[in-house]
DNA sequence: AACCAATTGTAGCCTTGGCTAAGTTTTTTG
DNA sequence: CAAAAAACTTAGCCAAGGCTACAATTGGTT
């Protein structure tokens, strides 16, 4: 199949896509959560609970299941009543998260999308982004700069 | 707040994009059902169950969950042991998602991105894209022409 | 017509990520 | 410093979307 035609590549495509879908949905939780600490770190000084409730707009008794199963996967580090810690690997994954995020935003900010839909958008679109698309984002973006 | 810092911004609108996030994902399993229903239709005259599942790359068990719902919501019509159905709600659905799905590809694509991977992000991506980023897009896409 | 393979359906299990409600611990404040 | 408020934990519920295993139906072949 060297030169598939538009109908064959998007069939043959098709599954991989979907199951790439699926896999981006177990990591986005992981994600958001671990930005969203780093940032309430650096901005506040601490991770608390109830700031991640209020920023995720959802009940506490959720994101302290959520903390469970990151705590259980490593990324985060927390004591009974205290407030919440990343690991290394945590702040790793943050890191890349929040430069993801910003490339998106400015690339959409760059093709006129208004800066509120811009960061509204790239919430939910930053998890699918492949390699190869967030390059393309952010070689746009500085080019149009 | 007239001109809000980026900050500012941020902040602001942080829940309203976790919950829109939230959202989009409650109807993203529906939207991907009824457009590849639409899809098989048209290629194959009719869609089963087994090609829904090989398309998705899941088993036929858990399309059988998916379309007891999609019938209980209205998009899907089904007989037991035989082919499916979309309704006139479950036929607009396909179209619009079609059509999001084919601005977005040809976008990636207009910046450069491989085929390829135009398709695979696209999947992911365009259920969290809002009218006006998808009106950006088009626009974009179609000056690059 | 009868059998066999493929397809479809059903039951029951798991995980994730929501929720409410009730109980603890910590912090603030009168 | 004791009581009230705030923050946190825990338990238990629900729906969605995965899965396996088994049952039922359909459709082709012989």
């Amino acid at each position: 199949m060297a030169t598939p035609s538009n109908k064959n590549l998007r069939t043959e495509v098709r599954s991989a896509a979907f199951e790439q879908v699926r896999e981006a949905h177990q990591t986005e939780t992981a994600e958001d959560y671990v930005e969203m600490i780093a940032d309430l770190i650096a901005e506040k000084g601490e991770a608390r609970v109830v700031d991640l409730a209020s920023a995720f707009g959802v009940t506490h008794a959720t994101v302290n299941k959520t903390i469970a199963r990151l705590n259980k996967e490593g990324f985060v580090t927390n004591e009974k009543y205290r407030s919440l810690f990343l690991t290394p690997k945590g702040q790793k994954m943050a890191e890349a998260c929040k430069s993801r995020h910003e490339i998106v935003v400015g690339f959409l900010k760059s093709i006129g999308v208004s800066a509120r839909t811009a960061e509204l958008d790239a919430e939910g679109v930053e998890h699918h982004i492949s390699p190869e698309t967030l390059k393309a984002f952010a070689a746009f973006a500085k080019k149009k700069k």
